[in-house]
DNA sequence: AATACGGGGAG
DNA sequence: CTCCCAGTATT
């Protein structure tokens, strides 16, 4: 297939099929950035809301490098990958403070910025700058995988850097930006991964895998993904209607987001057990109440956690400071709404207070 | 080159 | 259940 036949397929099938989506109205950077920051790893249907957000809660880059770091968490609270935001309120300060609020625009001086990748800085500097860099993600390995048969492992080295350069081959010369995201169109809505329908492809005579009945092997990923079983017992402590919360720091999942005092075990443990085995045991004897909750099932991708939470209502003039030495802080449940957290305690919160 | 990092939805 | 989504940073 000739890259010219490629481009007229491609271009063509785009404009007939495009979704209208926010992003797509616009050559602004800061919403270029802020949208393909939003889709890494993250279907458009649930990235969609978060983009309206924060575009309305941050309009300019300096909205966003002015805002506190807790904040920017709370807006992206529930969308996963916690570090992108982080690394979005980093970027933004560092386009605010350093570059006069001009976005880098090209693709090398955006691949300085953190949390934009390869990805990314090609995404952005083609939608918003035309350059002509062609941008690999998950759509674009099963396309080209499927279309030119090309089967190296997706997930080493190797094949993603045999999968760019096929992409390179192929990015139209006049119109890259579109090229990137009709290509990525086309993956999300024609070339699924499971069970396309290949009668109204516009490659159907062309397509490698079509000929060889091949779809459901491309592309090739070789990954095994260990899932780790964890148990959480957490310890919710009130008094005068405060809860007792603490921002995790640990290099560890939901790093800036707040949970309640975690002790974590091999395997579930009853609350005699927890007793003995940690601070709480010390102030045992200013516990007015326990309220045992039924065990949360969380799963994310390479982890299955049972939590489990115990509500424990202090006695009035209770010694908190043990509390305080653990990181703890005390919050009105006003205050608690505020915080950012992880989605497994907003669920509690919302079963037990609000 | 591996591994860690969320949460949701489709099949 | 399994797969994977407009990937990146760290080890």
């Amino acid at each position: 297939m000739t890259k010219d036949f490629f481009n007229t397929q491609i271009l063509d099938w785009y404009s007939r099929n495009k979704r209208d989506l926010p992003w797509r109205q616009t050559r602004n950077p800061y919403h270029i950035w802020l949208s393909e920051i939003i889709l890494q790893q993250t279907r458009v249907s649930q990235g969609l809301p978060y983009y309206l957000k924060f575009v309305n809660e941050y309009p300019t880059v300096h909205d966003l490098a002015n805002a506190d770091e807790r904040d920017v968490l709370r807006v992206w609270q529930g969308l996963g990958y916690y570090s992108r935001a982080r690394n979005l309120h980093k970027s933004a300060k560092i386009i605010s403070e350093n570059h006069d609020g001009n976005f880098p625009n090209t693709f090398k001086d955006l691949l300085k910025l953190p949390g934009i990748g390869n990805y990314t800085a090609a995404a952005i500097a083609s939608i918003a700058f035309s350059e002509k860099v062609a941008v690999v993600d998950g759509n674009v390995y099963r396309v080209l995988s499927r279309v030119f048969g090309i089967d190296d492992d997706i997930s080493s080295g190797k094949g993603q850097k045999v999968f760019q350069e096929k992409a390179n081959e192929l990015i139209s010369e006049k119109h890259p930006d579109e090229f990137n995201q009709a290509i990525m169109e086309f993956g999300a809505l024609q070339c699924v991964p499971k069970s396309p329908d290949c009668s109204l492809c516009p490659f159907s005579e062309n397509c490698f895998a079509q000929k060889n009945g091949m779809q459901p092997q491309l592309p090739v990923k070789i990954k095994k993904v260990k899932v780790r079983k964890r148990y959480f017992n957490y310890i919710a402590f009130e008094i005068d209607g405060k809860l007792a919360l603490k921002e995790r720091r640990i290099s560890d999942i939901w790093r800036g987001l707040y949970d309640f005092h975690l002790i974590e075990t091999e395997q579930a443990l009853n609350w005699e057990e927890l007793l003995g085995a940690d601070v709480i045991g010390l102030i045992k004897e200013d516990i007015y109440s326990v309220d045992e909750s039924t065990e949360y099932k969380h799963i994310l991708t390479h982890q299955r956690i049972f939590a489990r939470f115990y509500t424990i209502k202090l006695k009035k003039g209770a010694d908190i400071g043990i509390l305080k030495d653990c990181g703890l802080a005390f919050y009105t449940l006003d205050e608690v709404l505020d915080l950012p957290k992880p989605v497994l305690v907003s669920t509690y919160l919302n079963e037990t207070f609000f």
